[in-house]
DNA sequence: CTCCGGTAAGTAAGTACTTACTTTTAATCA
DNA sequence: TGATTAAAAGTAAGTACTTACTTACCGGAG
């Protein structure tokens, strides 16, 4: 008993602001799907407790299913708040809006760099500034919950056909030479959340690296640009590997063009 | 039940005639292990209960805990048996030791494409052959078990050094450009494990990238390559960022430490 | 008064872990 | 040889506690 003073204050009849008394229904429910969200990430679905829900959110156990009828409602309830958003599809957010529209200009110069690095620089800001999102994610995915395959569909195919299809259209005007663009944003994308997940995730104490966001945006889309861009010497000549090494487009393309490698039904 | 007659046949110490249900300790003990290594793979430390091993290794619950103490104890065991093994710093395996042996001779050689693409596909095969592991991995580092940790230390560390410290020879031999070796290692690491951890944990249904270990090594050394090898242009000039793109190496050679000239070997 | 946000005190089904007991195995000894 | 014995593999049925979820009842604002 009165194990709830220390977070909400028990409703503290004195004058002041009782900082988490009574609230209105929608208030105490986003406030729950926060607190949730927090725990979840932190330990999972399985891992966290509808009571430990309950006490960070200084209500007793029974308001959460007062508000929601099961737990996994409350993980549905997150889904709804947070799935859609985040990623280049977020029509909604303004920032992604704005940095949409930043790349799209971008790519409409042909600015092959601020598109790379725009897209790599909005990811990764998102990530350091959502951190548990990341990690709900993650959770999500291993414990096999239907976050991962929502944002898988709403947010990663979406990139990827996106920025295949500017890589593609960028490969015909010559620009880029002839690797299969799904392996070129499957490797890009992998730079950068592998970075985030990284930092994030396991990198904290003793780091092996500490990099601003934009040094690695910029960085990563160097060496990414660097190593699809045509050569000096192989402007108008056929595409071939040069150092000695297997001419690596071949095989790709090949890979390609067998069965189902990136493109889908278009 | 008889469902303990699909693992670990019988005892064998003496004279045939055990009937499939007995197990020499030792026997059993590493039975138990790698039933909840399966199970702590698919569901977490947290998400696997006791009965669930039990039920899976075909004995009672009180004989997990004959063998190990707690669960803790258990996981624990898992990672004795397992967390050392499985990366570059894994002597004991053969298989590691023949590819760290090849990849050696090529840094020796002075064959980039060789390096890189030789602990691709090593990380690539090592993921395929034994996904738990990779999931282990990541609710490892979730749940903040120590096994985390101890990979990290005892393989990633290693890496960025091994790696990381033929960049910068192979950047004084003039060879490669100016870039923080650390960013590269993640760069390319980056690719590797998000391709492996996307086409095992997430792409599995519709996937949108198809491809053989082989093809993505090659493919991945290839972008990085040619992503950080010094262009035909710039070959004595100052090693500055071409195409309008700010000069990325600054802030990259600062955290480096600034090497000097020195041409080692090659 | 009467909603309605809030609580205390449940419940049944788990949870990790234990106890008390039986069966199998293999070495020992009359 | 074959009965004796002790240790180890195995089990059924617990214990104390936690889990998601319920029920019955407050009390202050409109």
């Amino acid at each position: 008993m009165s194990r709830q003073t220390e977070e909400a204050g028990r409703t503290a009849p004195a004058a002041g602001a009782s900082p988490a008394g009574r609230m209105a229904a929608e208030e105490r429910r986003q406030q729950i799907v926060s607190v949730a969200m927090r725990l979840f990430s932190e330990r999972g679905f399985r891992g966290t407790t509808t009571k430990e829900i309950a006490r960070d959110a200084g209500v007793s156990e029974a308001i959460i299913f007062r508000h929601f009828a099961t737990k996994e409602d409350l993980y549905h309830a997150i889904i709804d708040c947070k799935a859609c958003r985040g990623g280049m599809a977020d029509m909604q957010n303004p920032v992604a809006e704005s940095v949409r529209v930043e790349v799209e200009d971008a790519m409409r110069r042909g600015d092959d760099r601020a598109v790379l690095s725009g897209i790599a620089l909005s990811m990764m800001r998102h990530h350091h500034s959502d951190p548990d999102f990341l990690r709900l994610l993650l959770y999500s995915a291993l414990e096999g919950h239907q976050l991962a395959q929502m944002f898988w569909d709403l947010n990663v195919r979406v990139l990827y056909e996106f920025l295949g299809s500017y890589i593609r259209e960028r490969q015909r005007a010559g620009a880029l030479r002839e690797v299969d663009p799904t392996v070129v944003v499957r490797a890009f994308t992998g730079m950068v959340i592998h970075h985030s997940i990284t930092s994030i995730l396991w990198d904290t104490k003793r780091p092996l690296l500490v990099v601003s966001n934009e040094d690695a945006a910029r960085e990563f889309t160097e060496i990414v640009l660097r190593g699809i861009e045509v050569g000096a010497g192989e402007r108008e000549a056929a595409p071939k590997g040069r150092k000695g090494a297997r001419p690596s487009t071949r095989r790709a393309r090949k890979s390609n063009g067998q069965g189902r490698a990136g493109v889908k039904k278009s």
